[in-house]
Formats: structure tokens, C-alpha cells, sequence
DNA sequence: AAAATTTGGTTTATATTGTAAACTTGTTTA
DNA sequence: TAAACAAGTTTACAATATAAACCAAATTTT
């Protein structure tokens, strides 16, 4: 009745981060810095996450002469978040009179 | 642009559970451990902080002289779950060509 | 009628996660 | 050249989720 949601997704900024990457070809990690409101720090780690996990690609370059990271998401990654969208509806439109809630 | 997730709401199993109250008036604890897979004392656990979030209400009494623990939403609770759903769709239907993904 | 099993949970301990604070490396500005 | 800023990374800590162990009463088995 419940399907299991990916952890990997089911956390606010990387969500946030997936949503992003979902609707824009490539980002970097100053853009979705100032979009999601996360620390640096925080979005390091998740980025990492999200990377260790297959769902998107870093490439670090230049622009410049600044570092700049930039996040793309994989084939896998666009899978992974149609499936946890797919999965999450399963939660938010349980039965009841109000049937659909989405 | 992302509204915060309510964190008592953004928790696997403290979903299913509301998201099980949403449809049916009250539930005990039986029937959600079941219809949730949860164990015991994970679902003990989320029970207990859905109950001191206000979002639900407990009552323990006896059917037969078996013990009962039957759980309802409360307004509140259901004005939050209301709530979670809204700021949800703002993550999983971000923009770019697909547009709304819900 | 004991002993074992089941029901319906709670408590406690542990593993995982999320997050922020501190740090690093290099760049620009005063 | 010293101070401030940019772009991150590392590390340490706090919060969470989960499972394992436990408990009490009821039921079933022998």
C-alpha cells in the first residue's frame, strides 16, 4: 500500500536540488546555493549524496578565474524523481471522502 | 520559492500514518501497523510525536479485555497535513519544459 | 493448572542523517 | 599588503529514524 520512498530523495535539499536540476539542463552550486537558501556546507554534502548515489554529475571548472561547480542531473536521476513523485502520490492521496488530494 | 517542509510531516512513516487518519475518522494501532508495515516500536514512537504535535489524538481503552490504542486526526492536524501537501507540490512541480509534474 | 504463545504495546539503544560551524584556498578590493 | 570576499570542503554535533529488547496481560496448548 505504501512503496518505500527513496531516502536519498526524501530529504528537503535534496529534493529542493532535484527539483531544480529537473526543470534547468545544468546548475551551479552558487545558483542553487541562493535558490534553495542553503548553507554551503549543507549543500556540499548533499551534492555529494546525490553524486555518490548516480543521480547527477559535477564537473568543476573555471569561470574565470573562480572554481565553479557545476550539477547536472543523469538519466538515473530523472528516473529516481519520476519514481519518488510516483510514489509520494501514493502517500498524499489515500482513500477517504476527500479521495484525490493532488 | 521552497517553502519549508514541515519536519513532523516529512517523515516516512508519520506520513502513512496521517495520510491513513486522513481518510478514515480514527484507526488503532493494529490496523495502522499493518497497513504501514511498521514495527511496533517505530510506530509507537512516531505515535507519540504526531500526539505532542497536536496533529493527533489518542485514546486507550478495551475492546473485550484486549488493550486499544485508536488514533484520530485532529483539525489541526489535518489543516498541517493540508498544508504539507500544498508546499510538497511547490518542490515536485518546479519548472522547465515538463512542466507541472502532478 | 502450568507452560508456552500471542497480543498490544513501551523503553532503550544504536545507526543514520541533517545541519551548522569552522576551516581552506584562492581572488579581489581598499 | 592587509582586509574582505568567493567558493567550497571538512568536521563535529544534534536530531531522527529504526530496531531490538522488554513488559504485562490474555489466550492457547499440553
Amino acid at each position: 500500500m505504501f512503496p518505500k520512498l527513496d531516502p536519498l530523495l526524501h530529504s528537503e535539499l535534496r529534493l529542493a536540488v532535484m527539483s531544480i536540476l529537473a526543470g534547468v539542463d545544468e546548475a551551479d552550486f552558487t545558483y542553487l546555493k541562493k535558490q534553495t537558501g542553503a548553507t554551503s556546507g549543507n549543500l556540499s554534502v548533499q551534492i555529494d549524496k546525490l553524486t555518490a548515489a548516480g543521480y547527477i554529475t559535477v564537473e568543476k571548472g573555471f569561470k574565470g578565474k573562480m572554481p565553479r561547480t557545476t550539477c547536472k542531473m543523469t538519466p538515473a536521476g530523472q528516473e529516481a524523481f519520476r519514481d519518488y513523485v510516483e510514489a509520494l502520490k501514493e502517500y498524499l492521496s489515500s482513500g477517504g471522502p476527500g479521495g484525490q488530494r493532488l
